[in-house]
DNA sequence: ACTCACTAACTGACTGGTCAGTCAGCCACT
DNA sequence: AGTGGCTGACTGACCAGTCAGTTAGTGAGT
C-alpha cells in the first residue's frame, strides 16, 4: 500500500508550500521548456536531490504543482457562492482573463502553464490535473447559467453549450495574450493582440451576456 | 552577403519540400518537445548534417517550416474570394476547427503546432510566423464581416471586435480538442471535451451568427 | 575526349554541454 | 542508534552543432 496516489501527503507542509512557490518562480523565470530541477532547487535555496527525495521524478513534482494550483483556484472561485447569478458570471469571466498584469511584462506564468498543458497528452499525470480543472470551470459556468435560468434572470438557453462557448472564448483570448503579446515586439503589431482579451470580453458581453439577460427572448 | 534573411531561398525546391514533409511527420510522431534533428533526418531518410547544412540551426529549420505551413493555409483560404459573405464566414469557421480527424487518434499535429506556438515568446523566429498567421486570420474574419455589413446581410456590429470573438472562441475550442481529448483517457471524461468544438461551433451560430443575420436589430 | 579546378549536396564521426536521476553519507533530533 | 530530512558528487543518456571529408556534376582550357 505504499503506492499512494498523492505522494505530496508525505511532504512536510511547510516544505511543500516552499517548493511549490519555488516551482512557480522558476516557471515564470524560465518557462517550462527551460525548466530544470536545478533551477527549481536554486529558486528554493535547496538542493536538487531534495526535490527527487520528496517527489520522485520531475513529472511527479510538476503534477503535484498543478494539483496545488488547482486547489487554490477552486477555493478562490468558491468564495462567491452566495451572490446573484449575473454577478457570479461577471466575477468568473473576470477571473479567467486577468487584466494586463504589470507595465510591460506579459503573463509569463500563464504562458508556462500553457506549455505544460500542451504536454498533458503525453504525460498522464499532467492530463489528470488539467482535465479536472477544465471540467470544474466549465461546470461552474453551466451551474451559474442554470441558476440564472431558474431564477428567471437569464433566458432559457442550453446551459452546457453556452458554458462551452464562454470557456472556449476566454481560453482563446488568454492564449492570444499569452503567446502573442510580448514586450520586445513593436507596439504596432502588438496592439491588436494585446487588446484581444478586452475585445473578446466586450464581444462576449455584447453577444452572449446581454442576450442572456434580455428577458423578452422567445424560444 | 551570404547572410540571407530567407535561407530557404538557397534550398533546392525538391529537397525543401521533402524536408518540410519529414518535419511534419516527425512532429506528428514525437511532438515538439521530443523533436530532434535526428528524428527529422530519419523521417527524411537523410543525414542530420544535411539539415544543419541547409537551415543552420534547429530554430531556423522550424521557422522555415512554419512559413511553409502558413503559405499553404493562406492559399487554401484565398480560394473562396468570390462567394457571398455568409458563405465565406461559414467556410472559414469550418476551416478553423477541423472535424474529428480519424477514428480514435486525436490531432497530433495540431497539438505539436501549439507546443511550438507556446515557444513563440521565447523564439523570435517563431513569433514572426505566428503573429503573421493570426493577423491574417483575424483580418479575414473582419473583412468578411465588413463586407456583410456593406451588403446589408449583417447587422452593423463592430467588425474588429466580433472577429476577435470568433477567432478566440475557435482557437479555444481547438485547443481543448487538442489538449484534452486523448485516446487513452476513459470515454466518460473525454466526452465533454471531445464535443467541445461542436458545442462551441453551435453556440457561435446561436449567439453570434444568427445575431449577425437578424436584420431587424436596433443599435 | 580528357584532365583539372571548382562547387553544391551530402555524410559519419566527434565534441561539448546539459540534465534527470542515483547513491553514499551527513546532521539533527529523539 | 535510529530515523527523516537533506546534500554533493557522480553517471549515463541524449542532443545540437561542427568538421573534415566524399561524391557527383559542371564548365573551361587543351
Amino acid at each position: 500500500m505504499s503506492t499512494d496516489e498523492t505522494p505530496d501527503q508525505s511532504v512536510p507542509d511547510e516544505v511543500h508550500e516552499e517548493l511549490m512557490q519555488a516551482t512557480y518562480r522558476a516557471l515564470c523565470a524560465h518557462g517550462y521548456a527551460d525548466l530544470t530541477m536545478q533551477r527549481i532547487a536554486d529558486e528554493a535555496g535547496k538542493s536538487k536531490s531534495l526535490l527527487h527525495y520528496h517527489y520522485g521524478t520531475k513529472h511527479e513534482l510538476l503534477a503535484a504543482f498543478l494539483a496545488f494550483l488547482l486547489d487554490r483556484f477552486e477555493k478562490r472561485v468558491e468564495s462567491t457562492e452566495g451572490n446573484a447569478p449575473d454577478e457570479r458570471l461577471e466575477f468568473l469571466l473576470d477571473k479567467m482573463v486577468p487584466e494586463e498584469d504589470e507595465d510591460e511584462t506579459y503573463d509569463r506564468f500563464g504562458l508556462a502553464l500553457n506549455e505544460l498543458r500542451m504536454q498533458a497528452p503525453y504525460v498522464e499525470a499532467y492530463r489528470e490535473q488539467f482535465d479536472r480543472n477544465e471540467d470544474v470551470i466549465r461546470q461552474r459556468f453551466a451551474d451559474i447559467i442554470r441558476d440564472g435560468i431558474e431564477a428567471d434572470i437569464f433566458r432559457d438557453v442550453d446551459a452546457e453549450r453556452t458554458a462551452s462557448l464562454l470557456f472556449a472564448a476566454l481560453d482563446g483570448a488568454r492564449l492570444q495574450r499569452v503567446s502573442v503579446a510580448t514586450p520586445s515586439a513593436d507596439a504596432e503589431a502588438n496592439q491588436s493582440a494585446r487588446a484581444a482579451p478586452r475585445e473578446v470580453r466586450a464581444a462576449l458581453d455584447e453577444f452572449v451576456v446581454s442576450n442572456l439577460l434580455r428577458d423578452g427572448g422567445d424560444e
